[in-house]
DNA sequence: CCGCATCCAACAGGATACTG
DNA sequence: CAGTATCCTGTTGGATGCGG
């Protein structure tokens, strides 16, 4: 177990769990509370679906997010933050400031 | 101007600036102070010489990063992050310590 | 020393159609 | 509702060699 990987710098470690173009959007979208699957795709309509589940099943290996099936009809599955992926929240709480600040300075549209 | 582009969170505005496999990693370097680009290429060694030089150009686009060219011989370049570029160090501090705390749980070894 | 040019492999990501 | 399966494309990234 371990040092399969060689990393020269922390912030590798980092961007090699949540790096990708929709990692730290879903995250962030997690971080204001749970989800179902068809809120998180309405939520984040230009991710396809293979990419929205692809990923996350990678941050639920990487234990980032928990998925929790309810046996119902029609089917209800819910995805929350881990312990582990709460500990992120100072990581995407930057970045979500960061980018609200850069998206006024250079006068970009944000929803809400 | 402007208008360009379509985001539906904050998120999605950073991961698009410092996305990517070396940014961030870049980015953290710079933070810790001015460096030359042979610096650079030694603190990085799994980049390669095209990537490494493709991104900062990239990020000197984007007004994060500062290029200074002294007309030496020989030749003599400096990398030094810009005020938008320090603005990002909320983000990389919080990536930086974020990624040292998961290889400590996980396991994993880091230089220095 | 600090790059650029070229070629190539791998993978992230997208479009579409289908299923329990 | 919550996915799968398949196919396809563009970008990322690596290797190598050359140039001011």
């Amino acid at each position: 177990m371990g040092a399969q990987k060689r990393y020269n710098c922390a912030v590798e470690v980092t961007v090699d769990l949540i790096g990708g173009k929709w990692k730290p959007v879903i995250l962030a979208q997690l971080k204001k509370g749970v989800h179902r699957y068809g809120e998180l795709r309405r939520l984040m309509p230009a991710t396809s679906e293979k990419m929205l589940i692809q990923q996350l099943r990678e941050l639920e290996a990487d234990n980032l997010v928990e998925r929790t099936v309810f046996d119902t009809v029609p089917p209800q599955v819910e995805y929350r933050l881990t312990e582990e992926g709460w500990s992120l929240v100072p990581v995407l709480t930057a970045m979500f400031e960061w980018g609200t600040k850069r998206a006024d300075r250079v006068d970009i549209e944000l929803p809400g």
